[in-house]
DNA sequence: CAATAACCGAGACGGTACGTCTGGTCTTCAG
DNA sequence: CTGAAGACCAGACGTACCGTCTCGGTTATTG
């Protein structure tokens, strides 16, 4: 293991005061328009104490997201009987958090990090499908034989996933919530009619 | 209407010089990364005749794009008997171009391009969606009764976009493309197991 | 010649808002504690204005005195038949002015400026010996018959301005200027008596 | 008096650690540009560690000539029975240390440090006229009879230190050192023609 | 001989200024 | 009036140092 060879060991109020100023600041003035001396200025600190640790601004929101500073889980999947109906709450909260202007160009600036910087994506990722949770109760249903067996969980997740971000980057106007996730539910889960044979 | 009152008329060479090094300059820097000076150096043009055209650089890759600078349509939909293969065919084709890593790049550019402006958001679902050949084909299947009557057949397309645009910003690595595409079939079109009762 | 192939031309105004700046900055800061972005500041321009044309700040006081903004000619050598009168009035002048303790900070400034730059080093040479004045009027005292033949002006004069710098450099106190001034003249001149055989 | 209350006393071969440190980085960088830091690393010492005992560089620097790091006393005064020689001999030692453009450089170096700080200008004085060796041996020429009873000796040798001075600030380039010399004497001394009645 | 105190090397800290790069505007001249 | 060229003001970039503070560790003196 590396040896401490002196000097003061970095300073965790610096480190928290900088990413919530990072986390301000992605807020109020998107991604592409924040910058670090304006960081720096908001978390009353020298930009070379930006600089020593991160690499450049992706790496401050990257750290920010995973420290949960900036998106909080955005699904939280209920496990009743129901599989259409738990999904149904997910999507709709989901749907109705990316229908705030604010919170869509917040979930737009984290896209455009997350075209630099993998751990963003990654993090992204996560809070869309609740980290696991979506995928855990999507097997639930291939259990509760609710799916057929043998369905991509993964793959489903992913699409439901991917479906809301092009949402978001699309700048779909806020229409009746309802009907578009029911629709997705159709799209992913089938009409609830079996197909034509 | 407006009176032209002399002068020269627009130089068409100095705009297709444009666009040409916005493309250029798109793929070799990233859209975060490359300059308007850039761009006026590289067409061997004043920045004035950017910027008396186009307001800013995400007009002039969005422009770029509706000219076909820079991103084909990645999808061309075949129309055979059955739904599954004509499908398969498109995604492949799709999934295989994202695995060069310098299109992924591109492609991620034109991501974070689009979380500035609509309008090269909907240019990137058009491209990735063949411009509605996709949902025609599954307006086909639907005829065809190869899928449910009443399927959402444009959230389908949208899903499938999604996946792929999700696909692209995880930087999934490229694995087996032939097995993820089954696997994407699967979960829009079913296992082609009608599911249990 | 360089033809000239378009664009705006250098801005005289800017060129002298900035050796404006650049000559309050000077007296208000000193050379060693004066800044690029303050002359930028003061003088409402950009800071590559400056870099544009002056490689630093050391170019930037050089042009300054050459221009005249900073240090006026210290010595206005009058012509009468009495050389040492003549010499004793310039030279007075000039000690009053050192004893000003901001003009003596100005000189040292200018002093340190100069070892950095020799172009400032040789105007503080001019300044000190107003052009050449001197000399001219020590010439006319060989001339005269007031110094002997043969004595070699240049030399005299740099030593007049060598003995002012030192004493500015040394900030001797303002003790009896003019008791300094007939040591000094003493010294040059000799003391009036001649030396023992 | 303070009484020391315990604790390590102050380490000797850091004071001359840092002192040889400084002494280079004069040489090396000159002292507009040579940094604490610098000195720090050059030395192997903690920042603190100089700031502890020194208040700024121009105190190092003062402190290095003290303790004769950086300046050797440049006048070595003979004393024969030829006044004129006496000095001839001293002044070319003088000249022709300073034709070396790195000792040039060196002392330029040590006159903006003066401007900052009045010891080390007095420290330079020192240098230059051999710590009152100069005026001494021209109180003894005053005695030998060599220069007018009166002659202000001191005046006299400020301004042959002064002379030196402006000739290292303006640069001039090496010419023939033993004519300048001569007319330095000749201004100072006379052309040892007596002056025309 | 422990406790205390001042020292030491190292280096993080909040800052200021550097010199460069780019954004968007304005000004010239050529066509 | 267009377009190439490029100067202009503005301000962010990432780096270098400033002078202070904080570590772990090392001598001395003192109770």
């Amino acid at each position: 293991m590396t040896v401490r060879r002196g000097g003061a060991p970095r300073s965790e109020a610096a480190r928290i005061a900088i990413l919530e100023a990072t986390a301000r600041q992605v807020v109020e003035r998107g991604f592409a328009h924040m910058t670090v001396e304006g960081i720096a200025a908001d978390a009353h600190v020298g930009k070379q104490t930006i600089y020593r640790w991160w690499s450049d601004k992706s790496e401050l929101v990257a750290e920010c997201m995973v420290e949960g500073y900036l998106l909080p889980d955005l699904l939280t999947v209920s496990s009743t009987a129901d599989l259409r109906d738990d999904l149904r709450r997910a999507l709709t909260a989901q749907f109705a958090f990316a229908d705030d202007p604010a919170h869509a160009s917040l979930l737009r600036s984290l896209i455009a990090a997350a075209t630099d910087n993998a751990a963003i994506a990654d993090r992204v990722r996560q809070a869309l499908s609740a980290d696991g949770l979506l995928r855990r109760r999507l097997d639930q249903g291939v259990a509760d034989g609710d799916l057929p067996p043998g369905s991509p969980t993964k793959t489903i997740a992913e699409a439901i996933a991917g479906a809301f971000v092009l949402r978001v980057l699309l700048r779909t106007p806020p229409g009746n919530v309802s009907d578009e996730v029911e629709r997705l539910l159709d799209a992913i889960l089938g009409t609830g009619i079996a197909p034509a044979e």
